[in-house]
DNA sequence: CCAGTCGACTGGTCAGACCAGTTGATTTCC
DNA sequence: GGAAATCAACTGGTCTGACCAGTCGACTGG
């Protein structure tokens, strides 16, 4: 046995308000304050865990901080329980990502090997419940597309949708979360590179045409296709736009293990 | 052009401390207040934001909760900027889990995804150094599996570095950063469902050959081995734990392109 | 029956106080 | 002179009590 080497650790001390938020959040996360439920009012969790107000405000400020509650002022039933979102993981990553502490070709790789991964499984665990929403969500762009000046906005959801989709058939809600995010976040960089798109209709064309091929190669269950398909897109759409210098590990990550061909 | 449709917007209203909060944010991100300086004292705050101290308090606490800084009472230096962190992240994702919207068999998976993806770029793009500081790292963790009983806290360490030289062989710290993010939620996760590990040491020699094995793919550039080791590590470790209507997921991810063998 | 009023709440903010802890200069003692 | 104890000026953490503007239910006047 070790000697008494680490029978004592040291003890850091704990804030008031954290052993309040946490003792909430453990009965937000266990279930027992179900979404949509009330907490009591400030002053009544005051004399509850008895101690001042401003710990109490503290620790509310730290679990609405976490996207957990939401509290509007005068509302006589007390805070709202929100439950877990993923709003908090965005925010998360966004934060990551606009310190640059990633660069934009980091970030372009790290969608790479999401949504490759995502359709990939997608690929092999689809239902037909999945195959439908993901063509439903094509043939709404394909209207959009005719009815000319369709706004972009819808465009943009109806690629949401059909990313949400695949991230559904795959099974890991993670990796739909996570693509969501970094999506996100290269938009956001990108669009304060270049101030508009450059031809928007050919651009809905081939976006198109690319969803059709993924969703063809999610139905015959051809993963290497499929995570190949999205691998190709970004590189292509993105690789003029990232940093010369990460324009290599763009071309790494592009690559696949079968028949890759350097695009 | 659209109508007087949406001329005027609703207008939600911004508290006090969250204006502060995000005026600090943003000279954080922004690089002004780079990691390892100081915040001025909450009083000299109060006077520059014309706030009240318990806003200029909440907005800290705000702050704290994002791992953005951290505050230490009498602290004459005052709060010190800590820079952007994977552990808000981390903790965003346990609680996905945790509030079971996310299994732990997605977050392993999810992890399965992070780690191969990061070994097969590190194949590709590896440098002398990278391999340098990989084996350093092995070295490390027979240094301390020898010395029997050697604590437990440092091969982790030495587990997260090495993987952290990885991460930095790929090129994408973002990878590195998540996959750090996830594997803390799964330790997290998993930890609370089995209290502890069943042999150390056997456990220990296993981990270490493991590694020595992905080193060995990384340094000959063998990106498909690479990846597949990460895989095949995490399922043969977690498949027992995970909820048994998520295994096939993990199995679905376990298998690579190449001659996948189903484990 | 409905519209307006009113009062008892709510959360948001502020001011001031006290405590315990840290720190660095000052003093004390060998 | 130098090491050890002391002290004063901070710090963040917490509490109290107050005020404001907003919300909502009940009451009231038409």
């Amino acid at each position: 046995m070790a000697p008494d080497d680490d029978l004592f650790q040291p003890v850091k001390p704990v804030r008031a308000y954290q052993r309040v938020a946490q003792q909430i959040e453990e009965r937000i996360l266990s279930g027992d304050l179900p979404p949509g439920s009330r907490l009591p009012a400030e002053r009544e969790l005051v004399v509850r865990f008895a101690v001042g107000r401003s710990t109490v405000r503290e620790a509310l400020r730290v679990l609405q901080s976490a996207g957990l509650i939401r509290s509007r002022p005068g509302d006589p039933l007390g805070a709202e329980v929100l439950g877990v979102s993923p709003d908090n993981l965005s925010q998360a990553l966004s934060r990551l990502t606009r310190s640059r502490i990633a660069s934009l070709g980091e970030l372009v790789q790290f969608r790479m090997v999401l949504d490759a991964e995502s359709n990939r499984l997608a690929a092999r665990l689809h239902d037909a419940d999945d195959l439908a929403r993901m063509q439903e969500q094509i043939d709404r762009m394909e209207r959009l597309s005719a009815s000319s000046s369709g706004n972009l906005h819808a465009f943009s959801e109806a690629d949401a949708l059909f990313h949400r989709a695949v991230a559904e058939a795959s099974g890991n809600s993670l990796l739909g979360l996570c693509a969501r995010a970094v999506h996100e976040a290269v938009v956001d960089v990108i669009e304060k590179k270049i101030a508009g798109a450059a031809d928007a209709t050919a651009w809905r064309e081939r976006s198109i045409a690319h969803h059709r091929q993924v969703l063809d190669a999610i139905r015959t269950g051809d993963a290497p296709r499929a995570a190949r398909l999205a691998r190709e897109a970004l590189y292509t759409y993105y690789a003029d736009h990232v940093e010369p210098e990460t324009r290599r590990l763009l071309a790494a990550a592009a690559q696949t293990e079968d028949a890759a061909r350097t695009p």
